[in-house]
DNA sequence: GCCAGGACGTAC
DNA sequence: GACGTACGTCCTGGCC
């Protein structure tokens, strides 16, 4: 018989040795966690000690970003920085592997479980006995005659788990674990499994029915009752759980096992990387087993501080205004007395044309004569002002707003540092002093370090202020260095350039222009809502008998299910859910939770709106100013906030008296231009589908279209409820809604969901194809990318956790949907605003909401402003079908829609 | 008293 | 387990 293969699960190991000394890390020469590089090898060494395989391989996921996600849950459940140093092990471990010659396997978009899968499959076809070195109790499904699973125990053990072991252990043979694992769940992996039904359960079951099939072919002659019960309602859970239990087979991968050999074994190539590391144990371990030399370590250099100085002299100043312009491009940074950029004043600027070099300019300095600020204004204007030369910032929309109330109006901004981070990776920060420290492994001097609190930064000592100050700078053209070069790496310049970065100076427009707000009309609404809440909470307090804080999910846990003894829906990770859904239902049994629902709402107006926003009315200008986030988001939309203009309510009536204090200023009217259906139309042009591409372009009703192909009826004949149906569909789809939701959401059985969604797919295949090429695309590539380009890094796409590998395919989808209908909008306000400038209109543009731009226009540009909004916005993208604008007028935003 | 996290609710 | 993207408010509980 051939000699057996033995396959490491990698993963498992790495995660098992990070975690294994996570109280006492184990640190290397540069003091970084080393944990999993020594854990794994000497896992490996020791398997090699017991077994002495002659084939073997190391078998690992298929990205990096996989790994990353596999840990996600103990990543959060320890709330540190730990995983980051953790990750930064993977690829060290492989370049280990590869040194010492070890054959290391992982197949692109498989997981190492379905590597195993396949090994065990390709040993069994010759013959062959395959010994899989794994934790995971998934794998025992593998094991038959020639499959045995080594199973890790405390103390550097293995027990061999043949079939005989697993009998007897499981109490089934393995060859039933898939349906045992269907049935009892595994909340670690987010199997669900049947509702009710255990190890012990199961376990009967199997031994008496065999298989799943059997069970359900007999589940009528089951004769516990609240078991039968639990089995026939969690069938389709039992079958959904089997899906994400089963390994596969058949991942492509080296097929030849006898090229798994380790008999080209080079313990000496890893001495030179075990001995930097300050493995040393391990580098002279290797270095014993080879023979080799133990290699002197040299120390690696962190980041080197720069050269800076403070320029206080107009001479000075000249010199640098001079270099700034022979280097057509800087990089530059203001320091102000505030955070608040509209009513911020500059205390001082930086500015750098090179790495490691940069200079500070102070305005206002204790103790320090500065450069007369109408001189300094005037220099700074030469570099600044003149379009071409490059200016190289770090979250510049702030710069731009404070240098405009100045007097500056900037021109060339060519790249924004913050931007750039972003759009490489959106999910991590973007704030200098973690892009400092992650891009350029330099520490920042921070803020808060040199400003006392309560002071601003004209009364730190010069000295230090310069410093500061001028590190801004310089970091910021050291990231530029990086980061435009990883822009050009995933093909974002174009979007980058010609999106996003002109976007920044629409921003700072709209935000300096604010929008207007009868805090009046507001105050007398909140009088209002006063009243009504106070005979509400006398109403609940009557009611049940007692007072308490309404407010307090705590409190109305302890009132609905204690006092009250209604019966929990559904629970929350602290206890049982009070929230809208579960009050409706509630609300069909006592009286109490319709009036809570009622007080919830207008509670929350009168906090959030009402109360809340004429406390951002700025003082001098008399109005709000909100900020919008051009980072805030994973998609590319923008986002709002202090206060958030892009959450006010719409819906209800109720909420319609907020958006009806919003007033144009005297003389000018809102204009709102809302792209319709614009997520929907972009599905259609990225999928191609040919049934949705007709539907828009016969310009009818596109949910009644879907109806009546859902339902099979005459567009004619579409009944009201038939449309909501497929309405909710239309965007079910969009989000990866699945039948449960669609269930609840229409209150209407599962099966009948399932069969809608059924039906659906059938006559959108189009968009299902899209759906199902997207999540390849991510599997291969872990990005999913917009129209345009702009990338998200979808992490969890290959998570071995089948739960969090379906939510990331939700998210890869909806983020090619939803991103390129930001791009779209963007691009649509940049050809707005340009048309605006060029025809000297006076005419704003105030607000971003997602999917529709709001305007404020003199009356006397109306007429002319509708025919330049609906070219701009509908012409901001040729799709394969027409991208349409909705436009209204009004004098108060409440009036709109 | 401060802060982080959870629950909830508003928008698209 | 169950629908994507945000932000704000209130409450709670741990920490100082």
């Amino acid at each position: 018989m051939k000699k057996p293969l033995y396959v490491l699960d990698a993963f498992a190991i790495i995660f098992r040795s990070y975690y294994a000394f996570i109280n006492n890390p184990m640190r290397g020469s540069d003091d970084q966690n080393v944990s999993a590089i020594y854990g794994f090898f000497s896992t490996l060494f020791k398997i090699f000690s017991i077994y002495n395989p002659e084939y073997f391989a190391v078998l690992m996921d298929s990205r990096t970003p996989t790994f990353r996600h596999v840990m996600y849950k103990e990543y959060k459940a320890n709330r540190d920085k730990a995983p980051e140093e953790l990750f930064e092990q993977v690829p060290v471990i492989e370049e280990l592997c590869e040194l010492l010659k070890v054959p290391i396997i992982r197949a692109d978009g498989f997981e190492a479980d379905d590597l195993m899968g396949t090994y065990a499959r390709l040993a069994e076809e010759e013959d062959r006995e395959i010994y899989i070195i794994s934790g995971d109790k998934d794998i025992i499904q593998l094991v038959n005659d020639l499959v045995h699973v080594l199973k890790p125990e405390k103390g550097g053990t293995y027990t061999d788990m043949g079939k005989e072991e697993v009998l007897n252990s499981w109490g089934i043979r393995a060859d039933q674990i898939i349906d045992y694992l269907s049935l009892v769940g595994d909340s670690a992996d987010n199997i669900p499994g049947v509702r009710g039904i255990g190890a012990k359960g199961a376990v009967k079951l199997l031994n008496q029915f065999d298989t799943l099939e059997g069970l359900y072919e007999n589940v009528e002659s089951i004769t516990a009752k609240a078991q039968k019960k639990n089995l026939i309602e969690g069938k389709e859970d039992a079958f959904f759980s089997r899906e994400l239990v089963i390994i596969r087979k058949d991942c492509p991968c080296e097929e030849d096992i006898e090229k798994l050999t380790l008999s080209t074994i080079d313990y000496g190539a890893s001495v030179p990387l075990f001995s930097k590391l300050g493995l040393k144990r391990m580098a002279s371990d290797a270095a014993a087993k080879s023979g080799a030399e133990m290699p002197v370590v040299e120390e690696k250099n962190p980041a080197r501080a720069g050269t800076y100085c403070g320029v206080v002299s107009e001479e000075h100043l000249d010199k640098w205004v001079e270099d700034v312009r022979k280097a057509g491009m800087f990089a530059f940074d203001c320091e102000t007395d505030s955070l608040d950029s509209v009513s911020a004043n500059p205390v001082g600027f930086s500015i750098s044309i090179k790495s490691e070099e940069a200079c500070y300019i102070p305005v206002k300095a204790e103790g320090v004569v500065c450069i007369d600020e109408d001189i300094l204004r005037d220099k700074l204007r030469l570099i600044l002002e003149d379009k071409n030369i490059k200016i190289i910032g770090q979250n510049f929309k702030y710069d731009i707003k404070v240098l405009k109330q100045w007097g500056i109006y900037p021109r060339g901004l060519y790249f924004d540092t913050m931007i750039a981070a972003w759009m490489i990776d959106s999910s991590t920060p973007s704030n200098m002093d973690y892009l400092a420290e992650h891009y350029l492994n330099y520490k920042t001097v921070h803020f808060k370090d040199i400003v006392e609190k309560g002071k601003t930064f004209d009364t730190v000592p010069i000295q230090t202020a310069a410093h500061y100050a001028a590190e801004d700078a310089d970091i910021t053209f050291r990231l530029y260095e990086i980061l435009s070069a990883k822009l050009k790496e995933l093909n974002m310049e174009k979007i980058f350039s010609e999106v996003d970065i002109p976007l920044i100076d629409i921003l700072s427009e709209m935000e300096l222009a604010g929008i207007h707000i009868d805090d009046g009309e507001l105050a007398e609404y909140s009088i209002e809502l006063t009243e009504k809440l106070d005979i509400l909470e006398k109403e609940i307090y009557y009611l049940c008998g007692k007072e308490f804080n309404i407010k307090s999910t705590k409190q109305l846990q302890e009132v609905l299910f204690n006092d009250r003894k209604l019966t929990p829906i559904k629970k929350t990770k602290t206890g049982y859910s009070t929230d809208t859904k579960v009050l409706q239902e509630l609300a069909k049994e006592d009286p109490v939770p319709a009036k809570i629902l009622n007080h919830r709402t207008l509670a929350k107006l009168k906090s959030t709106y009402v109360d809340a926003l004429p406390r951002f009315i700025n003082e001098d200008t008399g109005k709000i100013h909100t900020h919008f986030i051009q980072t805030g988001t994973e998609t590319g939309r923008m986002s709002s906030k202090d206060p958030n203009l892009q959450n006010i309510p719409v819906r209800d009536e109720n909420g319609r008296r907020i958006r009806a204090a919003f007033k144009a200023s005297p003389g000018h009217v809102f204009v709102s231009a809302d792209y319709s259906q614009i997520e929907l139309v972009v599905l259609a042009h990225l999928s191609g589908d040919q049934e949705l591409t007709d539907a828009f372009n016969s310009g009818e009703d596109v949910h009644g279209r879907t109806a009546a192909l859902v339902f099979s009826v005459d567009p004619s004949e579409v009944t009201k409820e038939q449309r909501s149906i497929a309405k909710v569909i239309n965007f079910g789809v969009m989000y990866g809604m699945s039948a449960f939701r669609l269930s609840n959401e229409l209150h209407i059985p599962r099966s009948d969901a399932s069969a809608f969604i059924k039906a659906y797919f059938e006559k959108y295949s189009g968009i299902k194809d899209f759906i199902d090429s997207t999540i390849t695309k991510a599997e291969e590539s872990g990005l999913s990318e917009t129209l345009f380009g702009r990338i998200r890094h979808i992490h969890l796409i290959n998570s071995r956790n089948k739960m969090e590998k379906k939510g990331a395919e939700r998210i890869a989808v909806n983020s090619r949907i939803q991103g390129t209908a930001a791009d779209i909008v963007k691009i649509g306000m940049i050809r707005l605003f340009e048309e605006i400038q060029n025809r000297g209109l006076k005419s704003k543009i105030l607000l971003q909401v997602h999917d529709e731009c709001i305007l404020e226009v003199p009356e006397s540009e109306v007429d002319d402003i509708k025919i330049i909004v609906r070219e701009a916005l509908e012409g901001a993208a040729q799709l394969s079908v027409p991208l349409r604008v909705s436009i209204e007028t009004a004098a108060s935003w409440g009036d709109i829609h």
